[in-house]
DNA sequence: TCTTGACTTAAAGCCGACTTAAGCTGATAA
DNA sequence: TTATCAGCTTAAGTCGGCTTTAAGTCAAGA
């Protein structure tokens, strides 16, 4: 796939990629003869897990180093620890979200009880 | 309260502090005649509020238009659905999170699975 | 009196994460 | 063959959200 097939397919604009591509955060994408790169289904998996990690918001940082322990094929048990750590992390922040939510509908049910009376 | 103490108390320095009431993410705070700001239970509210749908990632422009309707005592329509649009918004990263948890989770047992065999 | 902690404005600085610009090459279609 | 794409590169720019700096003033407590 060229690299304006996989930016609508993951919905990320091909300067991202490159950008991606540059700083590490998904390996190098293979070339043709001429240089352009060539989206293979390693290269999508990449994609789409880089866009899946960080719409989460898991940190570009963690991801370089995951990506780049997984090129020098080595740091097995570092690889496992990055993805626990993120993993927490993210938990973390789902019951941080959560306890916000039901905040938000407490205010959200007050409004609705002045609208009711109101009436 | 002095600005120290709730500083300590919520963990938000008292810079980011003044900066919250400067650009209007939290209303004015009552101030002493020198001047001086006296955090009342309803600034404190405030700094809570705006700590918990920070942390969470409701943007700082959402806030200061619903903190500012607020101050106006206006908007009652308006601002319950600043909140609902808000909640919408966490309720969509809560569900992302759930599927990039999952997404860690089977990467983690796999690497778990990895170090089984290799024993 | 000295220290501590508060206060002010305005602007600069910083960091992460893109985004855009400028100028290039190479492939395809009229 | 010329135009139009899509791709390439690096460097600089942008944006959100603080954080720090400068250059002070003020006042309560030991």
């Amino acid at each position: 796939m060229t690299i304006g097939e996989v930016s609508e397919k993951y919905e990320i604009t091909a300067d991202t990629l490159r950008y991606y591509e540059r700083i590490g955060l998904i390996p190098p994408v293979p070339r043709n003869k001429n240089g352009v790169r060539n989206f293979d289904e390693a290269a999508c998996g990449w994609v789409s897990f880089v866009k899946c990690m960080r719409s989460a918001g898991v940190q570009i940082e963690a991801l370089i180093e995951y990506v780049a322990l997984m090129q020098a094929n080595t740091g097995l048990e570092r690889r496992r620890n990055i993805l626990i750590e993120q993993r927490a992390r993210l938990q973390k922040q789902a019951e941080n979200l959560r306890t916000t939510i039901e905040r938000l509908d407490y205010k959200i049910a007050n409004y609705e009880k002045l609208f009711a009376e109101k009436k």
